[in-house]
DNA sequence: GGTTGCCGTTAAGAAACAATAAAGGCCGTG
DNA sequence: CACGGCCTTTATTGTTTCTTAACGGCAACC
């Protein structure tokens, strides 16, 4: 049962950080593009298509948040920020661009090896998601292809963005987005914090799927964290 | 079922001790290397590739803390620390430079074993669930993708902070970590000194996960130093 | 036997977060 | 242009979580 290896994109420029980092990501079979300046960790992470982009922040040229906006411009990439002490501030800054997560230098292997597995398997979800097909959870049915919905037997008819809101939950049903993940991808990256969308948008989902829209059964709030579409038992 | 032999480098100045060790070690069919100095120990670490290093505080030349922090720049091998009396002000500053676990001289056989095995074991650990996203350590259940927790079979609702301090304690199950350490990676580098925070917030953890909570089975303390995540045995 | 240091526990107020209702804007269609 | 459906925005209320400070127990040490 092996993983299918992921192509990973290292943008820094110190050497010794960048072997540490190669080293920790080979053992686990990954295989590694490097850039040592942003310019060039812009084009690669364009062009060479990986799977995930790890960024320094201290790069010599570029600003970080200015790499992750550029890349961000052209693609929906996984990036992972590294970012040493003393750079906190940085790190609101770089997420808000569309950066998708966060790891502190110095860091145990463990911990980066994690969020790397996080990461990648978002994308992968996202991208089986469009083989198509239905989906159930509880007495809730989900029709891809017709894109239609059923609760408790009944169709339910949802607007645009409700039926979006729903694919993505129950795409992931089982596990906890974070109120970001959510957002990007259901009204885009640029409206990350826009949390009032999405609370609106679960009441309305919860109001036409839920038995008892009060005391949700199907789609549960994660209070500072998110929400998860629960699955049954 | 033969435990595959380990290597273990004894960094230790004072030939008795090391004598002492050497011994306890190959009686149980660990192959031993040496180094006498910080600077042999700290080249040995990383070139000889040792499954654990055991390390005497009192090296004539280099710091045992300036070792450690040496050898963690290149290497996650595990190192115990070796210390006399009245070297207990150095457990901790120690322990934050990335050591995993401490004895105390003069030890008992069987307890210097008993931490070696451990210390071997969580670096087995570590590498083999790394493809897995989910971390058992008795009869708790931690799953990063999913974030969620169960103990004894259940499901355990935790909340962000709680989560956090779990999610940091289990990665480093087995060895101690510093209350500064725990505080660092929970609350953030600002907060190292705030112990009362991480005083309440142990307290519910353990209420949550721990059978019997007045008598924790896992989350122990270590008077002094910090906090270990205990493995099962 | 008191003093000190460290740990566990508790509770209450502050702050952050979530649910809900309702109003206003946009846009296509009749 | 009036209407209906949908999306956005704001205000209000209610809930959960975090922070903070104080107290009591226990052991080590003078």
């Amino acid at each position: 049962m092996n993983e299918p290896s992921a192509v990973v994109l290292i943008v820094e420029d110190e050497p010794h950080a960048r072997a540490v980092l190669q080293v920790t990501l080979k053992q686990q079979g990954y295989v590694c593009l490097h850039a040592a300046t942003g310019a060039e960790g812009v084009s690669a992470a364009i062009e060479r298509e990986p799977d995930l982009v790890l960024l320094d922040l201290g790069l010599p040229d570029i600003d970080g948040v200015e790499v992750t906006r550029r890349v961000r411009e052209r693609s929906a990439v996984p990036i992972i920020v590294v970012s040493a002490r003393g750079q906190e501030e940085h790190k609101i800054e770089v997420l808000d661009e569309g950066a998708d997560d966060y790891v502190m230098k110095p860091f145990v292997a463990g911990e980066l090896l994690a969020r790397v597995r996080v990461a990648l398997r978002h994308n992968r979800a996202a991208e089986s998601a469009s083989d198509a097909g239905t989906v159930q959870v509880g007495d809730l049915v989900v029709d891809f292809d017709l894109r239609r919905v059923t609760a408790g037997g009944s169709e339910v008819h949802l607007t645009p963005t409700e039926y979006r809101l729903l694919a993505v939950m129950i795409r992931s049903s089982g596990r906890v987005l974070s109120n970001r993940q959510i957002l990007r991808q259901v009204w885009g990256p640029r409206y990350d914090e826009q949390l009032g969308y999405l609370r609106v948008y679960m009441k309305k989902l919860r109001y036409k799927l839920e038995p008892d829209p009060t005391r949700p059964r199907y789609l549960v709030n994660e209070p500072g964290v998110g929400y998860r579409l629960r699955m049954p038992g």
